[in-house]
DNA sequence: TTAATTTACGAAACCGTTTTCGGAAACAAC
DNA sequence: GTTGTTTCCGAAAACGGTTTCGTAAATTAA
């Protein structure tokens, strides 16, 4: 299957590579008749023009990686929808990474992207993520990065985030202004940035209403769901259970529900719920759940137009592109 | 900032790009002492192989394509992670595309891929894909294709699907045995294989019980949820409405509750509704859902299987390497 | 008419790596 | 001591485009 190159097009029209080449790109320097010619043969022979010769060349590759700790939730599919739309747009291709959570992973897929693979990176850092010096070194080398949702505070770079903060204090909030006086929050990955901040939100929230947080009342799940469905039951089936819960994350969502309709736990009468969820179905869960809905197409977007401004002008101040966009509570009847 | 390419390795060692190069790939023709030197300079200076330049040379990328509809449903966030899983495994990058369920964004996708940018193709088809010239053509031009789920009856090579026409009978089945008359069925994009077989599976069955399916009873919803409210919704709302519903893709199950709760159609009392859908949370809807739940995961993992099969040794027959994964059924109380 | 400029193209270097081939040196066999 | 063999390495040709630079011919300016 010989693939037909440019040798082959230059060779069939007694042209040169060089003005094959030229006449494909659309230069000013070929003249509209052999433009014509080449572009005809081209389309006839059907030519792809191999995009690795074309990017070790121009040392562009024309690509981006999107890098992210699962796509199990709901967050992450929306926002890879919100970035693929973009880069198509953009005449961009991008490769998917998932770190599984994992910080070597994270390491290694950083590193592989220090030798040009790609011309930038999206990227919402694993669990176990503390520190980023593994960032800083492939921003040293050239290659811009653009957080998203999970950021490192320590890397001084565009990031794309949501109010966390307010959205752990409005929830608190709420719950409180619904009764609830013993408020509980369930956690992952306590060392990302969005969990502190949603915390921390949380924390001042029941500081103004005078409550202040029992140790036991701040859960730290897992990724196991059966590992969370055993903390959770236990946290509910305390003699002195709260009366509010906080799921700060997506996947505890079911798990959660499940536990409380295991121990006929009546939501919202005995207990009220709120998770940070994107689920389209949350509005019909069994009671419909309040949520803090992220905007995550949105979140997508943006952070992939923050990174194809400076892949267009090299001079663009990624460091000053920050964006925060607010997500919102959506009140149903599981604080009812 | 230069980065550090084989070259400068050379003459650091004062060696050859050429024994730089077999040393790193760990040939037999170079000493372990210089080896030792090589790696030892490479691991200082940090050195990361241009992908690109290797990429060229030897006529393989070891990146993979996968291109689907969306992202949006679970079965393809599930999909994408069994695939990534083993490509990462086996030291492969994937490059992700997204159709929108546009035929002509398929073709310019495929297109490019005639270039060389990818060793294979993984494809779950859009909902406008009638034949599969296009998918031929990448085929002859050596890029194996496996697909996912949505398929082309008309291009010869590896399909990893699930039995659709078995879940579909299973689905109708079960709704009569659970006392449903009137057995609706909503599909979307008809063209599709996945949509005609799970057709065929309710139409024999109701064939089977004696029940002649009334045209009216299969709908054809779109991909927009507003539509399909109301398209639903009007079904709901005949004189002669089904007590029986089967949603054959997963985001109409939302509309679907949406559309009975307004009505104040009770399930299962006065509806029965079954959904195809890998949602976590239908277990925790209002009511739980009874659900055709496909191995999501399973089927991109086999399919990449398959596709690194071909990959690792060339003589490897896709055309024979097909795959059925059962989907289950799971009871629940939307049928009770 | 001559000089200056523009137009249209080709030769060749280049991007960074891989791979073939050849050869010097060291070692073994006879 | 003369032949094979290994062992270890380098020169150079790829891979398929892009880009710089040079130049002959055509055009314009003077």
């Amino acid at each position: 299957m010989g693939n037909t190159t440019i040798k082959v097009l230059a060779k069939q029209l007694n042209l040169s590579v060089a003005t094959i080449s030229k006449a494909l790109r659309d230069s000013h320097e070929i003249s509209a008749e052999t433009k014509q010619k080449v572009l005809g043969l081209a389309k006839h022979l059907n030519y792809v023009p191999n995009p690795y010769a074309s990017s070790l060349r121009k040392r562009r590759s024309k690509t981006i990686a999107v890098v992210l700790p699962e796509v199990a939730d709901s967050f992450f599919s929306l926002a890879i929808n919100g970035i693929e739309a973009v880069a198509q747009e953009k005449g961009y291709h991008v490769l998917i990474y998932l770190t599984h959570e994992s910080f070597a992973k994270e390491e290694a897929i950083l590193r592989d992207f220090q030798g040009g693979r790609v011309d930038g990176i999206l990227i919402s850092v694993s669990g176990e993520t503390g520190e980023g010096s593994h960032i800083k070194d492939v921003i040293a080398a050239g290659v811009p990065v653009v957080f998203f949702d999970r950021i490192c505070e320590d890397v001084e770079t565009a990031k794309i985030t949501t109010d966390d903060f307010e959205s752990g204090y409005n929830a608190t909030r709420h719950l409180a202004e619904q009764g609830c006086k013993k408020i509980a929050y369930l956690s992952v990955s306590p060392a990302l940035s969005i969990s502190s901040k949603r915390l921390e939100g949380y924390k001042k929230a029941l500081a103004e209403i005078g409550i202040r947080p029992e140790k036991k009342d701040i859960v730290s799940c897992t990724n196991d769901a059966g590992d969370n469905y055993r903390t959770i039951k236990k946290l509910l089936q305390s003699k002195n259970r709260p009366d509010g819960l906080i799921a700060s994350v997506e996947k505890l969502t079911t798990t959660v529900y499940m536990v409380c309709s295991d121990l006929r736990l009546e939501i919202p009468g005995m207990i009220k719920i709120i998770s940070f969820t994107n689920l389209p179905t949350a509005a019909v869960l069994n009671p419909s759940l309040t949520t803090i809905t992220q905007p995550a197409f949105e979140m997508g977007r943006e952070a992939a137009g923050v990174l194809f401004k400076t892949l267009d002008r090299k001079n663009f101040n990624l460091k000053k592109a920050s964006i925060v966009i607010p997500s919102s509570l959506v009140v149903r009847k599981s604080t009812a």
